[in-house]
RNA sequence: GCGAGAGUGGCGGAAUUGGUAGACGCGCUGGACUUAGAAUCCAGUGGGGAAACCCGUGCGAGUUCGAGUCUCGCCUUUCGCACCA
């Protein structure tokens, strides 16, 4: 063993012991308990970020933790290989998305090699590639046959001087990112997933998902939106056609109070409206302008113009105006609300804008209505009045009343809606994997037959930023009708990436399989015990995940229906911002590690200069690392200084895992340090020579204490990484262990063989964590095995007790003494022991005790 | 706007089930070693006070013998909102 601490041979042979013994290929064996332990597959985009680092390390801690628990573990890793980075490399320069994309996977396999991740490497994939998207278009092709795929138009982005569709990230203020031209709505064909036939099961089935956190199920739920209410129709008649405009409401209770109905900009009733009213179809141009994403709509201003149309309410009859409203969304129930001003807010918003009829039909005891002003009051639950044959009624009532009524008349009934929406996944882009679909001028849209599969993406075309290059590729789209053989055009649309996504930790067992999109193997690995991913995909994608699982379950293909056991999600990685605003011009941003720092005598901030130049920078606080902010981190610079071993401690150590995790140069400093720490307590006690055993029994006080301290850490430890899931708390436990096994004076071979233990002990604790370092520690420690193979040990109860307990004591609530009892002791003792205590009585006064708590082990509390 | 989280010293954080607030680390201060620096080691470090003590977990109420932890209201902040992944 050498005396320094060298990360770089340190890590090249424990990495090399690895390969060579090909420890974390995983193999299957029904014998033993297997842990399918995943962290969310990478995006290719160039390098590794300070979020992969932490991802991964937080699975590589959990697979190596139950390895040593005796577990079959399989940790693999992929490449979530499609997506838009690659055509925007391409359009910036001129390079393949293919080869932009594989050269990027090239170089963070070898990052990721070079953390000492526990992979097992033969698994690996990449969605680009066509032995495995070949199985998103036969899986595509079964959901058609069954109905769950569809075609029907949706609505999408569209630059009219690109000619061509953009992505909402692409769309800034309403304008196209490289144009600047005003973004028009545009509806075409597109392919749907009939997610919302599984809403009800994707909902229920969160209940029982005791392994997800609460907040992500309490997510996904309202994602998923169940809202159980009343349909309602309004008749109407005008300009020479008839029919029902329908409505969905909650607050059925309300129905009277009813003084117009908003439909969306593209409901049919509007743009009948407007043939003849050129300022509506003015309006309705203007909404459809307007943005598409939820979050730009819901806080834009409230707008609406009257069709000059009314309906007849379904219960008084009464006339009531038809508006059309920039807020109504077409894709949630059918696209028409009922406004009722009195009693919803954004209604009386709407009301007072444009100076509708507020008419209140609820009253909520002891609070008084007035149409000044809003009043959060306004949508509680309380008594119909002003409502005819329903006064007096509360909701239940109401309700049940008022669906009655509706259905008698056949204008409504009790319905159930939901806030989720089919998913689409046609995507105008080149990019992604080809939707296996020809469409023939007779036969309409073909499927390509399944001895076609997979259809073909092309490599080596480079798209310009104008429309997909697909559409513009004959030898792509120009091929043969399968049914009629006449001359017919390829679909040029890819599927969203999503797809790609929602299946992959299936393949992960049976990726050599060229045959069948899963097999046996599937049944033994799944689902995942650990998916460990970013909060950010809290919905989205596993929502898509646990739909995409369902189906293939119905279809036969696996035998579970939920693909996470467990779920971890972890936080964002942040870093201070650092930038200068020029007087004209835009922010200028510095990357931190440009950055000096002053500090003042007490250690707070003074001020921070650019070292370049010298000059200020200001401070934009602590914000997620982003290329647009300059705050990143590179791993790899971290790796090349420090090692992989303090990269990975100051990850685990410098915040809980589910917690945002503040970078810190200083921080990594001091996991640097504490590895040195631990190295040289390491080698200052084998340069004695290797101790004998002990004796437990007889051991002096100091020692069994010390052995106390150290198999106390192991619990804890075992019980952070393992249950609780808190590294940063059992790495702080092990530093208390080795700061007092550095300390402990080893003068006999007793002291020398219980911190023999001790040191063995730490080292094991951390071995999940830094494991390099912890590899050439445990054969300096005399072992001949490697640690990686080593069983994970179990905390000596004996070594735990403890002879006296210290107790503290209070006087009414506040702390004023302790004191120390013997590990029996029954609770007249302790509190003979508590009021004796000299600080004690002399708050105790005259007064006389009311009370005495005591909490066993822990605590006296005297009120007096 | 809607949905879901978070807020504790100069900083990151600890306090697991309502029971000692500030573990561990960083920074800072003083010292040792050194020609000097780096590295390393030792001691101190929530605020106020000479001390006894008092005050302290975003703000304001409440429950309790006891609240960082529970309840209600507010403020600030982070994530998601369906074509970024």
């Amino acid at each position: 063993m050498h005396e320094r601490y060298e990360a770089a041979a340190v890590e090249a042979e424990a990495q090399r012991y690895w390969d060579e013994r090909r420890c974390f290929e995983a193999k299957e064996d029904p014998a033993r308990d297997k842990y399918y332990c995943l962290s969310m597959f990478p995006y290719p985009s160039g390098r590794c970020h300070m979020g992969h680092v932490r991802n991964y390390t937080i699975g590589d801690v959990l697979a190596r933790f139950m390895r040593m628990q005796g577990k079959n573990v399989l940790q693999p890793m992929g490449w979530d290989a499609f997506g838009l980075p690659a055509e925007n490399a391409a359009i910036a320069n001129g390079v393949p998305p293919a080869k932009w994309t594989r050269d990027n996977i090239d170089y963070m396999r070898m990052q990721l090699k070079s953390l000492g991740f526990a992979l097992d490497w033969r698994r690996e994939l990449a969605t680009c590639r066509p032995e495995y998207y070949r199985w998103n278009q036969w899986l595509f092709l079964r959901m058609l046959e069954k109905g769950i795929a569809y075609r029907k138009t949706g609505s999408v982005n569209w630059d009219p001087v690109d000619q061509t569709v953009l992505a909402n990230e692409q769309v800034i203020d309403g304008r196209g990112w490289r144009t600047g031209a005003p973004i028009e709505k545009r509806e075409i064909p597109m392919y749907y997933l009939k997610i919302t036939a599984y809403a009800q099961e994707l909902l229920q089935a969160l209940q029982g998902m005791h392994g997800w956190p609460e907040r992500v199920r309490t997510m996904q739920a309202n994602w998923i939106g169940k809202s159980e209410g009343v349909n309602l129709g309004f008749t109407y008649d005008v300009d020479g056609i008839s029919g029902v405009l329908r409505a969905f409401t909650t607050r059925a209770d309300t129905i009277m109070g009813v003084t117009f109905c908003a439909v969306a900009a593209e409901h049919p009733l509007a743009a009948h409206a407007a043939r003849a009213d050129d300022r509506l179809a003015g309006f309705i141009a203007e909404c459809k302008r307007g943005p598409a994403i939820e979050a730009a709509l819901a806080t834009q201003e409230k707008k609406g113009m009257p069709t000059g149309y009314s309906v007849r309410h379904p219960l008084s009859g009464e006339a009531i105006p038809v508006w059309v409203g920039n807020y109504v969304l077409m894709s949630y129930g059918e696209g028409a609300v009922m406004g009722v001003p009195a009693h919803d807010e954004r209604d009386f918003g709407f009301a007072k804008k444009y100076a509708l009829p507020i008419k209140p039909v609820i009253e909520v005891q002891g609070k008084p209505f007035s149409t000044d002003a809003w009043q959060p009051w306004y949508s509680e639950y309380g008594r119909c009045v002003n409502s005819g044959a329903y006064d007096g009624l509360d909701y239940r009532a109401a309700v049940q009343a008022i669906a009655g009524d509706l259905r008698r008349l056949r204008l409504g009934e009790r319905q159930t809606t939901w806030r989720l929406r089919d998913w689409g996944i046609s995507r105008q882009r080149y990019w992604g994997c080809p939707i296996p679909i020809i469409q023939c001028d007779a036969c309409g849209a073909v499927p390509v037959p399944e001895a076609d599969l997979p259809v073909l993406l092309p490599e080596d075309l480079v798209p310009d930023g104008s429309g997909n290059p697909l559409a513009k590729h004959a030898q792509f789209f120009a091929c043969r009708c399968p049914r009629c053989g006449a001359a017919a055009r390829r679909e040029t649309d890819t599927m969203d990436t999503f797809v790609d996504s929602s299946w992959y930790f299936l393949r992960f067992a049976c990726n050599d399989n060229a045959r069948s999109m899963v097999d046996a193997r599937v049944n033994y690995w799944l689902p995942v015990d650990q998916y460990i991913g970013g909060i950010e995909h809290a919905i989205l994608h596993l929502l898509y995940s646990r739909f995409w699982t369902r189906v293939m379950q119905e279809l036969g293909y696996v035998p579970f229906a939920e693909p996470f056991t467990h779920l971890f999600t972890q936080g964002m990685v942040l870093n201070e911002v650092f930038y200068r605003k020029p007087p004209a011009g835009r922010v200028e941003y510095f990357n931190p590690a440009d950055v000096q720092v002053t500090v003042d005598s007490q250690g707070k901030r003074r001020a921070a200069f650019l070292r370049a130049d010298g000059g200020e920078v200001l401070s934009g606080g602590v914000v997620t690392m982003s290329k647009s902010k300059n705050n990143g981190v590179d791993p790899q610079a971290l790796v090349d200084e420090f090692g992989a071993d303090t990269a990975r401690l100051f990850t685990m150590f410098a915040a809980p895992p589910e917690q945002t995790l503040e970078w810190s140069d200083e921080g990594v400093q001091g996991a640097y340090r504490f590895i040195k720490r631990l190295w040289k307590a390491v080698f200052d006690h084998t340069a004695q020579g290797h101790p004998g055993r002990f004796d437990p029994e007889g051991l002096n006080t100091a020692q069994r204490e010390l052995r106390r301290q150290a198999h106390h850490t192991l619990a804890k430890a075992t019980d952070d990484i393992g249950r609780r899931r808190t590294f940063n708390t059992a790495i702080a436990a092990v530093m208390e262990l080795v700061n007092a096994l550095a300390r402990f004076p080893a003068d006999t071979p007793a002291d020398r063989a219980v911190v023999h233990e001790g040191l063995e002990i730490a080292v094991i604790c951390l071995s999940p964590i830094i494991p390099h370092a912890t590899h050439a520690l445990w054969l300096a420690l005399g072992h001949r095995t490697a640690i990686v193979d080593e069983r994970w040990p179990i905390a000596d109860a004996a070594a735990l007790e403890q002879s006296t307990l210290e107790i503290v004591v209070q006087v009414n609530g506040k702390l004023r003494g302790r004191i120390s009892v013997p590990a029996g002791a029954d609770e007249h003792r302790i509190r003979r022991a508590a009021l004796a205590d000299a600080n004690v009585q002399k708050y105790l006064g005259d007064g006389e005790i009311r009370k005495v708590i005591i909490v066993p082990g822990k605590l006296v509390n005297v009120v007096v």
